[in-house]
DNA sequence: GGTGAAACTTCTAATAA
DNA sequence: TTATTAGAAGTTTCACC
């Protein structure tokens, strides 16, 4: 996949834009003493460009009763079932993520669920698809994100 | 975490905005024929009950260069050193998320590198840590990302 | 490429129901 | 709680640098 080239200004604009997706145009645009027309043309050229490829909220899935998240390892009898298995994994809603990896295990996904039940209803659901032999899970007992910015500042920082 | 009661006039406005938080009130007044201002006192009110905790662009990491992930995970010489250790894999700007688990790892995170020799060096970094026993690195050959929308239908099916 | 202004759309808070 | 309304604010286009 090709790199696509940002530069300075674009960089500023993705900075205010990647933890409050709703502030105003004009307001990036007094902020880089630019016009707001111009944030707007950038914006949707790189939203053309693919590398803005959308924008979301962020929940907070405890308040919503969600507060279980667990990894689950997946092995199966034989590597040629992968492509079958993952896409069994992935319908299941509570998935959240799911890879293919190299490794220990085959598949390897992420699953956010109400509490310890329900995590065991999913895992068992995950052990009963066919080809799958065992599974593997890890309970998170602390999750902690890294925030986007800083990831991206790296990023620019190398460009 | 206590939850907060949703009524399904909430849900449409949250379903509306999860994949696409610019889009305009008035808009989603005409599909759910309310006015612009109910979409703006309901989206705030969500806003102060921290159910929105925020919205975030989803930029497209492979056109940035950074097309490797990984999975690591930490064996500690002493559970005692987990939040030390922690803190110190946290502040690697590379790691997205990192979790204390239950089961195999003591410490368990996600790493997006631009390739194998970068995930080497993020790798030898955490390895480095004090009190990191040894790590094991489960490399991400295909992603697949679930998405919001689902498992928020999923969840306000059940409230 | 960028700007600034015009035309259009949306936001937001106050008021009323 | 919700709807209406109206002024403020934001977006988007375009002729011109």
């Amino acid at each position: 996949m090709a790199k696509f080239k940002l530069d300075e200004v674009d960089h500023q604009i993705l900075d205010m834009l990647i933890d409050n997706t709703r502030i105003p145009f004009t307001d990036i645009a007094k902020k880089l003493l630019i016009s707001a027309g111009t944030v707007h043309v950038r914006v949707k050229k790189m939203e053309e460009a693919g590398i803005i490829k959308g924008s979301s909220l962020t929940l907070d899935y405890k308040k919503l009763g969600y507060s279980f998240i667990a990894y689950i390892g997946v092995f199966l009898q034989n590597t040629s079932q992968t492509k079958f298995v993952l896409e069994r994994i992935e319908s299941i809603p509570y998935v959240t993520v799911a890879h293919i990896t190299t490794g220990k295990f085959n598949i390897f996904c992420k699953i956010r669920a109400k509490n310890t039940m329900h995590a065991k209803e999913i895992i068992f659901k995950i052990d009963d698809i066919e080809g799958v032999y065992r599974t593997e899970t890890m309970i998170s007992l602390e999750e902690s994100i890294n925030d986007k910015k800083r990831l991206m500042h790296t990023i620019f920082n190398e460009l």
